[in-house]
RNA sequence: GCCGAUGUAGCUCAGCUGGCUAGAGCAGCUGAUUUGUAAUCAGCAGGUCGUGGGUUCGAGUCCCUCCAUCGGCUCCA
């Protein structure tokens, strides 16, 4: 007799061992035919497993997430099957399930995959998919197992095998197929009905550049050919909010290859857009005890060898820029904490001016890999909205709190709701990559995760993504496409100030040493429009687009009233202008819905008769004929609605 | 930096297996039209086909170099 726990708590008892499909056909025989995964006691099981003992069961389909993992980890093994009967010879490496679809790392030799050949693996697989293979799990011992690759030349699997531990290695078969696998298939490959391969591209073996590069397969597969549709309409969708786009539609911002990659451009309505960022950061920043200051574009050499940069960065940075006469070396500013650090060395501090708290919007430039760069995500140059805050040890917690605040508040009056926080600490097997005692990150470390707490943040915690200096809290924000980005950042840095020699008077008349909080809410000015631009689709929070007005009027006798009406919004601080274009109607408001401009007025002899103006709002909503005044309050309050003041 | 792909007018794209002065729409300019909620009509102008080299009687088309861009990998102070 055997008792399986059902994650909604009732108890199944069944008389002898039995399958997890059978227990699914135990509670319905419809629910088990969409069971394709499930999880025993907290491990991954097949549909096929024997269930011999009591536990707890839980049972996936394709709607759950852990479904659709196993469901695109089976497919991995399908696309491996298929890459070996196109590609004879290619060694199979690692293919995991991944957020949406799969991949496959292979070693093809000398021969290459491109796109052409990718309708060919497609039919390749789903021809594999449709001989319906069940897929079955061994055990098999190591000396096997090794056996097994080493004959075949397969070095991968044969260091990924030595890895592991005799009695816990299991093969994954189906069809003619093997492959080392710890499991978690679906029945069978007939349930994969739609297959596409994405993209390929060089991953190196187990992540490191100094390994041989492999080739990398993406597919994606589903249990309907019109999901596999909807998906790619999907991503096209996504496609038409890529900032690169968006920005070059709208006019915010351009590249020049005689200038240099990963150099952006502000066009003007870009760069007012971003000004406006700035003032709402400045007057909320104003508010919470920041000072502004401005620090030079570049700095001596020297500078940086004492900030530890120089060591860390220095080769693979831009170089040095030389004087005509002397040997002077000055360098691009790569950050701005050392120009801050003595900022805060140009005066001596008592504890009772603590903490002090420099901010500046300091554009820096960073030599990154040309096959890094990225629109306006990832460039050479650009600016932070940096600041620099030197407090007491006992006021650090406080401090950093308080910073979240402010990066929550800023999330908020932009509406990130979407953003995910981490705790990137050191990575305890490469501790040469980091200036400073241990037991200094220890309480950097534990400062941000105890702020974290205190915030109620859900974060989670990443080994070996701090900075060299010290422990960040980053918030990240997905782009259209999904991929992460980090925006906010907030450090903890015991290190610069024992490196720059800060100290302050303490209450006991005896010097003692500040520690400093890096912080950058935005995190870049570019970085952060980017993404803004992608989960707005360009349609900006109406405090911050370009324009927020245009003003179109029916015919050139009308313009006049129509100037009359942009003066009255332009005394009302709204940003509008007039479309007086010989143009008819129709056009006038197709181009300003392109532009996306968030209000349409329009004006003709009504209207300029009885002093009114006709409103369309972006995407077509009617908002009739009302007075100029009414108009002007509607903007007012659609603002007071997103942006609040900043309370501290 | 590495792997794969792409690069034709300001923008979006066509140009088959190499063959006469390289096409279209939009934007621009000129003119007509004076317009009521997503494209009025006509005309004009605009391109050393990313760069440099090569193959060929002949290259936008084939090969190589470099540059830039895109999708990944690595990196990201």
């Amino acid at each position: 007799m055997i008792n399986i726990t059902l994650p909604d708590g009732s108890v199944r008892s069944f008389e002898q061992s039995l399958t997890v499909l059978d227990v699914a056909k135990d509670i319905s025989e419809g629910f088990a035919r969409n069971v394709i995964s499930a999880k025993f006691n907290d491990t991954t099981v097949e549909t096929s497993t024997l269930l011999t003992t009591d536990g707890s069961l839980t049972l996936y389909t394709w709607k759950d997430a852990l479904g659709k993992k196993a469901f695109w980890h089976s497919s991995s093994h399908i696309l491996a099957q298929a890459l070996e009967e196109l590609y004879p010879g290619v060694k199979l490496s690692i293919g995991p399930a991944i957020e949406n679809g799969f991949y496959y790392d292979v070693d093809l030799g000398d021969q290459v995959i491109s796109e052409n050949n990718f309708k060919a693996i497609e039919n390749k697989m789903l021809e594999i998919a449709r001989e319906k293979h069940d897929f079955s799990i061994k055990p098999v011992s190591k000396a096997d197992a090794l056996l097994k690759y080493k004959n075949e030349g397969n070095t991968y699997k044969v260091e990924l095998i030595e890895n592991l531990n005799d009695g816990e290695i299991t093969f994954c078969d189906h069809s003619s197929f093997t492959d080392l696998c710890r499991g978690g298939h679906i029945p069978n490959t007939g349930i994969i009905k739609a297959v596409k391969v994405l993209s390929v591209a060089g991953a190196y073996w187990r992540g490191d550049e100094n390994n041989i590069q492999l080739t990398r397969v993406y597919g994606i597969s589903f249990p309907k050919q019109k999901e596999l549709t909807e998906y790619l309409a999907l991503l096209e969708e996504a496609k038409k909010r890529d900032h690169r786009k968006l920005g070059k539609q709208l006019e915010l911002f351009t590249f020049s290859k005689k200038v240099g990659q990963g150099l952006p451009l502000w066009l003007p309505k870009g760069a007012a857009l971003r000004s406006r960022l700035e003032d709402f950061l400045k007057k909320a920043q104003q508010k919470a005890g920041y000072e502004m200051v401005i620090t030079p574009h570049i700095g001596q050499k020297e500078l940086y060898v004492t900030s530890g940069h120089y060591e860390k960065y220095g080769a693979d940075s831009f170089q040095s820029i030389k004087t005509p006469k002397d040997d002077e070396e000055f360098l691009l500013k790569p950050m701005n904490c050392p120009h801050h650090c003595e900022i805060y060395n140009a005066k001596p501090f008592s504890y009772k001016e603590l903490p002090k708290r420099f901010a500046e919007f300091g554009t820096v430039y960073r030599y990154e890999q040309s096959g890094e760069l990225h629109g306006l995500t990832r460039v050479r140059g650009f600016t932070q909205d940096d600041a620099h805050i030197f407090c007491m040890p006992e006021q650090l917690d406080q401090e950093f709190q308080n910073v979240i605040d402010l990066v929550l508040y800023v999330f908020g009056s932009l509406g990130f709701e979407n953003f995910s926080t981490q705790v990137s600490v050191r990575d305890p097997k490469n501790l040469e990559k980091y200036i400073g005692d241990s037991d200094v990150w220890d309480k950097a470390e534990q400062a941000i995760i105890n702020a974290a707490e205190a915030k109620g943040l859900d974060y989670i915690v990443e080994t070996g993504e701090a900075a060299f200096y010290g422990p960040k809290l980053d918030f990240m924000v997905k782009d259209a496409l999904g991929r992460q980005w980090q925006l906010g950042t907030i450090q903890v840095d015991y290190n610069l100030p024992e490196r720059f020699d800060l100290t302050y008077k303490g209450a006991d008349n005896e010097l003692h040493r500040p520690v400093m909080i890096h912080r950058a809410p935005f995190g870049s000015m570019e970085r952060f429009v980017a993404i803004l631009l992608e989960h707005t689709g360009g349609n900006f929070p109406l405090w911050l687009v370009p324009e927020q007005v245009i003003i179109l009027s029916i015919s050139e006798k009308y313009e006049k009233y129509a100037r009359k009406v942009l003066n009255l919004l332009e005394n009302n601080e709204i940003r509008a202008l007039v479309d007086n274009r010989n143009e008819t109607m129709g056009k006038k408001i197709r181009d300003a819905e392109m532009q996306k401009v968030p209000y349409m007025i329009i004006v003709g002899e009504q209207e300029e008769l009885d002093g009114t103006v006709s409103v369309r709002k972006h995407g077509g909503e009617d908002l009739g004929t009302i007075s100029v005044k009414s108009f002007t309050s509607i903007i007012e309050e659609e603002i007071k609605k997103t942006l609040k003041e900043f309370k501290v």
